[in-house]
DNA sequence: CGGCTGTGTTGAAACGATTCAACAATCGCA
DNA sequence: TGCGATTGTTGAATCGTTTCAACACAGCCG
């Protein structure tokens, strides 16, 4: 019951503590055949190091803090995973805590977290937190923003240009010869829905006779996604846009879902249809989905990989904004690669 | 930069550093002059404590280790949020590892958990881990087994009997007057689908005049149903199934869109459709799909007070193995609470 | 007044790993 | 042989919190 440590080994393998401590952590300075001894003490009594005294006196932990706004998005394991694997390189560990979009359960991962004492914090922020940001900054712990541009001044950040986001999207159904090209997406406050719309816009304002048409929605789920979906349905073919811009992928799989209920609209013929966020399901849909893709996992990678360089330079003023440009993934539903024959689509 | 403890706030309170300790721990004990003055040296002082030291006294953390298989499967966040819940409740606190099926990973994070000295584990094993989770349990460390029946014996465990939800699903199949019903499902060597079957053949042995038949495929994913989707549709319309048994819900989406794609099967009039699991996107299907679902959520819950239970009674025998019963939830794809005409289904 | 109870407070010991100045042993070289 | 350099090893001090025996003090009673 009463637990191992080093001082067990140090006895069991005749040497003092200090050698069994240089074992663990300097072994280049340890004589090998005391290291033999002592792995041989260490393994015959199962000794575990304590990582809470070895961080007391390292006073930092080995650990990074990740607190994502939502885990059941596919965007954010995807970033999680890229974490985890930067982190596995650097042989740290990192602990993620799922504030689900509350802010009081967003306070209290942070609070964990410095209890913990993390060596650094990626944080999809919720709440109004600059006050409490502040202070981990002048303690030295690094905060890296993840999905969110600069808001905060004086964090590094890592986030993707939704509005070149935009700009792909719809310059891709302008070169297929579309020209009346609808959004749907909201609320507008997002700034990931009014970013991903101004760069639509862009590309709408660059080739002369196009034009664009707004439907706003209250959220981005799949079933505002079907409403506007039916409503398009119902309209005359003269008045039925020729392309769709989602702000996302589900509400993409919604419009898609209403358009093939009836089989009344043919995708990708009469209206061709892009997403947002290249979900897996945008792959598996009746008709993969063409989308933008964030480059989540490699996001999630390069925020550890802030925070340990922030650590490397204490004194320093390095505060960087890493900007991933979104990539276009043509699939089906705006006429590219398409596994079956285009016409049976039509139901 | 010099980091601010207890000695500090005593000092700054003019109090010793157990009296500190006491309004942290015990305020009862303490005069409530005394606590004002304190708390007022922590406000100012910005103090915030060293979980590392506290633990290191203790000997045990206030954090469960939670690994799951598999972080973007909606059943493993579901449990993940379960055990949140229940351990904000008792003031503890959940960390998270995602092995993602990868015994290695598995073991880093079991490595990870057991040098910070977690209270308990919470666990969805990949790996073959007799030797280990026996060293943990001989250091009173409690493993909690998370959807697998005690295949380790001596461990608590939290499951659902999938015998049982086969039997719920077949059964309601069978009340609307099915007699034909398809298995798509495998590999059959996974427990889950293994059990599922059972219980589809139990329903069905009930039933006289009812026959079932089987369609193994080797991976429970959109793509496969669909494939065996578009076999069963270029079948003639005598020797189509009426009902269709998916063992998940992926592979359900994958079957109906094979069905919807060209409209020649129409469901739920030709083949009535039950999927598993209730992920959110059964719901969300063109054709909402009727499930079995798995209370996900409680789940977790129960694993994180299993966990607190054996910590309260150390010398304990006290393992449970907790089997929650699974539930049928009805949607258009048997016949169900259909929104819109189902006549319109048929394109 | 002496003894007792109850309420607050104190400060040193303990938790277990890491660090580092100091020491020991060995070797090379003049 | 003597001296410095090199290579290994030692063990006490340290990190910050909690615990606990000991103490201080006030109030009460016989």
């Amino acid at each position: 019951m009463a637990s191992i440590s080093v001082r067990d080994v140090a006895n069991r393998a005749g040497v003092s503590v200090g050698t069994v401590s240089n074992v663990l952590n300097k072994p280049e300075k340890v004589n090998s055949e005391t290291i033999r001894r002592v792995h041989e003490a260490i393994d015959s009594l199962g000794f575990v190091r304590n990582d809470a005294a070895r961080q007391l006196r390292a006073g930092r932990s080995r650990a990074i803090g990740l607190i994502v706004l939502d885990a059941s998005n596919p965007f954010f394991t995807d970033v999680a995973r890229g974490a985890e694997n930067a982190a596995q390189d650097l042989g740290i560990a990192v602990l993620t805590g799922n504030s689900d979009q509350d802010p009081e359960r967003e306070q209290r991962y942070l609070d964990l977290f410095e209890e913990q004492r993390v060596r650094g914090i990626l944080l999809s922020p919720v709440g109004e937190l600059t006050a409490r940001l502040e202070r981990m900054r002048s303690r030295g712990v690094p905060v890296v923003l993840v999905d969110r541009r600069a808001d905060l001044e004086g964090f590094s950040s890592v986030s993707v240009d939704d509005i070149q986001g935009g700009r792909l999207a719809v310059e891709h159904l302008l070169q297929l010869g579309r020209r009346r090209v609808a959004f749907v997406g909201g609320p507008v406050g997002l700034q990931q829905v009014a970013d991903r719309l101004e760069g639509a816009r862009q590309a709408i304002a660059e080739v002369p006779g196009a034009e664009i048409e707004v439907l706003p929605i209250p959220q981005l789920t799949v079933e505002h996604g079907r409403l506007v979906g039916e409503s398009l349905r119902a309209r005359s073919s003269d008045e039925l846009p020729d392309a769709v811009f989602a702000a996302n992928d589900l509400v993409a799989v919604g419009l898609l879902q209403a358009f093939m209920l009836t089989g009344s609209v043919r995708v990708p013929e009469q209206v061709a249809l892009v997403g947002y966020d290249d979900i897996a399901f945008a792959n598996a849909a009746v008709v993969p989905i063409t989308s933008i893709r964030q480059p989540s996992e490699l996001m999630g990678r390069t925020a550890v990989e802030l925070v340990e360089r922030e650590l490397e330079d204490p004194e320093g003023a390095v505060r960087e904004h890493v900007v991933f440009p979104p990539v276009l993934v043509v699939r089906a539903s705006s006429g590219g690669a398409i596994g079956s024959d285009p016409g049976a689509l039509s139901a």
